[in-house]
RNA sequence: GCCCCCAUCGUCUAGCGGCCCAGGACACCGCCCUUUCAAGGCGGCGGCACGGGUUCGAAUCCCGUUGGGGGCACCA
């Protein structure tokens, strides 16, 4: 239940700290999305920080790509990004302190030892920590290590204490330490974990808040452990509730668009994309749903982050995508649209005309579009020669007289318009079909596969006008042919 | 098995002890508008997981049950 929960006030420093292994996926974008708002909603500072301590997983693909992706939706960085991979010297000179203050000691387990130790802790119902031999003399340590054994480092948990996170949307959680284990801080090959490097980073970049999914919260207790020992003080938390797939699992791969780059590339807007974003476990009010970039930040607020994990709704992420389109200035929304045009490839197949006429049809076809990947299905009969497609040719032939007759109607009034406009079009095809006592749709609707031969497409009036008259007529008289050769035909 | 967390319509959520026999959005269904499909407008369906407390009064506080999620590596 929501209660009295404190906000983020002051200028934060925040970060997002994704590991360099594979897309940003909508998780992470969220997560970054709720840092960069408290950043810019504070006035404060946004660090990018790439924690890249696993170099087996870790590639530069995935880094660009995560960059990229930010970029696109964007979250601007005032920092970074820093990379763990070249902060060795901080960690070495924080691990010489953890050493000299007695915090971690070395650890000489052998696998058969640990996995001995975690088996006889769950049969003995206790949680299955690893506790490793905290009191080696100098002369064994230098027997193990003459004897080829290179040590990994442990952080001595002080088994009767307990850390408590007081965090912004949970309040106080509280971890025992006895279910903690001594954890690893430093390789046996000297390299440090990310237990060890996330702290040191968060407490040597003055992160002020560490705002990150669910997923890390039993993490916490040891980098504030970490932090502690090194006699520093711990920064704010807030853990943030996880995205699920609609099989309340975590969302992954198998859920179909879970990358950001997935999102794009299925013609989702940036800005529908952080909205649907911000909404997953965060909410206003009980009535506000779109907000613009400049809403969000206004009125973003960590007190108001949900506890429980949410389900990404692709279907709702469509709808405000559809808002967002039509709520763009026309000449915002071209741009978008021959951008994804050209990103898409639809553009390189086409004529040199093919961008005007994109920028031309966008008006016309903004208020139909969920996403931009719509327009192809919608508009893409404009840049090919006439083909009418066989359930719409259906459509025609089921009353081939009258079709022709409709047809040869409209195309009379057409040729005759002085001016080729959308409502010069509009008005004599109106006037047409009450001249011959059609319904609207009767009438309207072979006109208008007789020029895009297709079912679903632009309006007539739209796509007359966009064909351009002499284009129309040409298309017309092609399908008046057609028709009227399967009547005699038949 | 152990630790942590969560629980309001199918989904996202509003709700901070009386304003709630629970409000909004998406989806779904119907109607209107209407040039197909859309879009837009109007309406409908639908929920406080369960059981105990506390209180004059509980969706809201407490306990338990059940359900769900996360974590338990020399991954991050």
């Amino acid at each position: 239940m929501a209660r009295e929960r404190p906000e983020v006030t002051g200028p934060a420093r925040v970060r997002f700290a994704p590991s360099p292994t594979g897309r940003l996926h909508v998780g992470g974008a969220r997560t970054a999305l709720f840092n960069w708002l408290i950043a810019r909603h504070t006035g404060g500072t946004f660090v990018l920080r790439l924690e890249d301590t696993d170099r087996e997983r870790s590639t530069p693909e995935s880094e660009a790509e995560i960059l990229r992706a930010m970029t696109w939706l964007g979250l601007d960085w005032d920092e970074g990004p820093y990379r763990q991979s070249e902060r060795g010297d901080v960690y070495a000179a924080a691990i010489e302190r953890l050493k000299a203050a007695g915090a971690i000691y070395p650890a000489y387990e052998t696998d058969a030892e640990l996995d001995a130790q975690r088996a006889a802790a769950r049969a003995d119902k206790r949680a299955p920590v690893v506790r490793g031999r905290r009191d080696r003399s100098p002369e064994e340590r230098a027997e193990l290590e003459a004897a080829g054994v290179r040590s990994a480092w442990r952080f001595a948990v002080d088994v009767e204490g307990r850390t408590v996170i007081d965090d912004y949307v949970r309040g106080a959680v509280t971890f025992e330490h006895r279910a903690i284990e001594d954890f690893i801080v430093v390789r046996s090959d000297g390299t440090p974990t990310y237990n060890l490097a996330a702290a040191v980073d968060d407490m040597e970049m003055a992160i002020t808040h560490v705002i990150r999914g669910e997923d890390h919260i039993s993490n916490t207790p040891k980098q504030m452990m970490v932090i502690r020992a090194l006699g520093a003080a711990t920064p704010d938390y807030a853990h943030i509730p996880l995205i699920l797939g609609e099989d309340r699992k975590r969302l992954s791969k198998r859920h179909g668009a879970a990358s950001v780059e997935d999102l794009e590339d299925a013609g989702y807007l940036p800005r529908a994309t952080l909205n649907a974003l911000a909404l997953l476990g965060w909410s206003f009010d009980d009535k506000t749903t779109i907000f613009t970039r400049d809403e969000l930040v206004a009125g973003f607020s960590i007190g108001r982050v949900s506890k429980s994990p949410a389900i990404f709704d692709m279907k709702k992420l469509t709808v405000l995508n559809g808002r967002h389109m039509r709520l763009m200035p026309n000449d915002e929304f071209e741009d978008e649209l021959v951008g994804f045009l050209r990103k898409t490839g639809f553009l390189d197949r086409h004529d040199d005309d093919a961008e005007a006429l994109a920028r031309a049809s966008a008006p016309l076809v903004k208020r139909k579009l969920s996403t931009l990947a719509d327009y192809e299905g919608l508009a893409g009969w404009l840049f090919e020669p006439l083909t009418i497609e066989p359930d719409a040719w259906e459509v025609l032939t089921a009353d081939v007289k009258h079709s022709i007759q409709v047809i040869g109607g409209g195309l009379g009034r057409l040729e005759a318009l002085p001016d080729w406009t959308l409502d010069a079009i509009k008005a004599a095809l109106q006037d047409q079909l009450h001249i011959m006592g059609e319904a609207a749709r009767d009438f309207l609707e072979p006109q208008r596969i007789a020029i895009t031969g297709r079912l679903v497409s632009t309006g007539t009036y739209e796509s007359l006008a966009l064909l351009g008259r002499e284009e129309s007529v040409a298309r017309y008289r092609r399908t008046l042919e057609r028709l009227a050769e399967s009547w005699v035909n038949a």
